[in-house]
DNA sequence: AAACCGGGGCG
DNA sequence: CGCCCAGGTTT
């Protein structure tokens, strides 16, 4: 992990909060200097670099504050207001929106939200409904476990919460489909608790900001990130806090081409200001994938000419022509020996060819002057082909690559 | 053609 | 308790 910035960057951000330029949509941020109101528990509990900051300039606001009213001054300004389930922001409607944005971007969501709401507008008509009636609403959107889950957890309500989704964390995060994200984010949105949230939007602003590596589904990351979330989360407009770190993260600290400049942290940015946006959040290390190897045969005979064999129905390349393979240099001399009188063999350099299952390690054996045993002539499936020919043949990448680099035969 | 993603489920 | 996967769509 790449700690953040040390106490000259805090001074610096209280700074930068304070002199953003009119007409950078920081306007109303910078005409309103910050005043502390109150302290949040989270203050109270904050880290001991904020400390520090704090002896130094005790009446200055904390970056806990700094991160949290950037973003809120941002959300008024830039932030979506007039999302279908902030109005009204209840507790069906909010968990509606959260489960159908787990896999969805919002203006797909929209449609599905509103005309599920008109059919099954609170969490009774949901739980009395059938089965089919709600897939129904749900068709189109995928994941259909989850609308399940939805209905169920409805039915769930109805018996053991009087018909309400509950209010404490622990009740709502035992319902199906609701984890502790959807459960933080229904009790902040709803009911303005100051619970952190953590989904894909999230994770990449605070990897972001913080300079956090290594993939965030890795336990410790993961619990970095939901440390981070929890500090910044203020106990005041919670509800709007929530959907503003997810609005930057959908619109401005997107995955790709984030717009940096529009981003109302990016002066406290590590990746921002080490150039590692491209870098995080650390893409899913690609799962171990096993090692074969292989040796390819390139059996030339005099005229330049090399022998090919169509590949089987099954397994990979299937159909095109290869080269002949054996399993190490015992059988592919055996195996040259079957289909022509050799004399010697050279050992070209091998390399690796990577599958999405499997990478391959191949080594090539080049047999020149390699005389066509007679008993075994060319047929649909095997030839001896010029490398003129070669273009017009389906070759897996690494054989073209390898027959078109060749080195010249060695005359005897 | 891969990355994405909160939660469930399995080991 | 921790790791892995499902499941359509997006980049």
């Amino acid at each position: 992990m790449v700690e953040p910035t040390g106490q000259s960057g805090w001074a610096a951000a209280l700074r930068t909060a304070r002199q953003w330029p009119v007409g950078n949509g920081h306007a109303r941020y910078r005409q309103r200097p910050h005043r502390r109101t109150q302290r949040t528990n989270r203050q109270r509990s904050a880290g001991r670099r904020d400390q520090c900051t704090r002896s130094r300039q005790s009446h200055r606001p904390t970056t806990v504050t700094i991160f949290a009213e950037a973003l809120l001054a941002w959300f008024d300004r830039h932030g979506r207001h007039d999302l279908p389930w902030q109005h009204p922001r209840d507790a069906y409607r909010v968990w509606l929106s959260e489960i159908m944005l787990q896999q969805t971007q919002v203006v797909t969501v929209i449609p599905y939200f509103q005309r599920f709401i008109e059919r099954l507008p609170a969490l009774g008509d949901l739980a009395a409904a059938d089965e089919d009636t709600v897939l129904a609403l749900w068709s189109g959107l995928g994941y259909y476990r989850r609308a399940r889950f939805l209905h169920k957890a409805a039915q769930l309500c109805i018996e053991r919460h009087g018909g309400e989704l509950p209010r404490e964390f622990d009740a709502l995060a035992a319902l199906p489909g609701i984890g502790r994200s959807t459960a933080g984010a229904i009790l902040a949105q709803a009911h303005g608790l100051r619970f952190p949230i953590l989904d894909g939007n999230v994770k990449r602003v605070l990897t972001r900001f913080h300079g956090i590596a290594g993939h965030p589904g890795e336990r410790e990351v993961e619990k970095q990130l939901w440390q981070r979330a929890d500090a910044h989360t203020p106990a005041r407009r919670t509800a709007d806090y929530t959907q503003a770190i997810m609005d930057l993260g959908a619109t401005v600290c997107v995955r790709t081409r984030p717009q940096c400049p529009a981003c109302p942290m990016h002066g406290e940015c590590v990746a921002h200001r080490d150039d590692l946006t491209g870098q995080l959040p650390t893409p899913k290390p690609g799962k171990a994938i096993p090692t074969r190897s292989t040796v390819m045969l390139i059996l030339r005979d005099d005229e330049g000419r090399v022998l090919l064999q169509r590949r089987g129905a099954q397994g990979v390349w299937s159909g095109l022509w290869s080269l002949p393979e054996a399993e190490n240099a015992d059988h592919a001399w055996r195996e040259a020996q079957r289909n022509a009188h050799i004399d010697d063999a050279q050992s070209l350099t091998p390399f690796i060819h990577v599958f999405s299952h499997y990478r391959l390690h191949i080594q090539p054996l080049l047999f020149d002057r390699a005389a066509p045993a007679l008993a075994i002539g060319d047929n649909d499936d095997r030839r001896w082909f010029a490398l003129a020919e070669l273009s017009a043949l389906g070759l897996p990448a690494p054989v073209r690559s390898l027959l078109t680099a060749l080195p010249e035969p060695i005359e005897p």
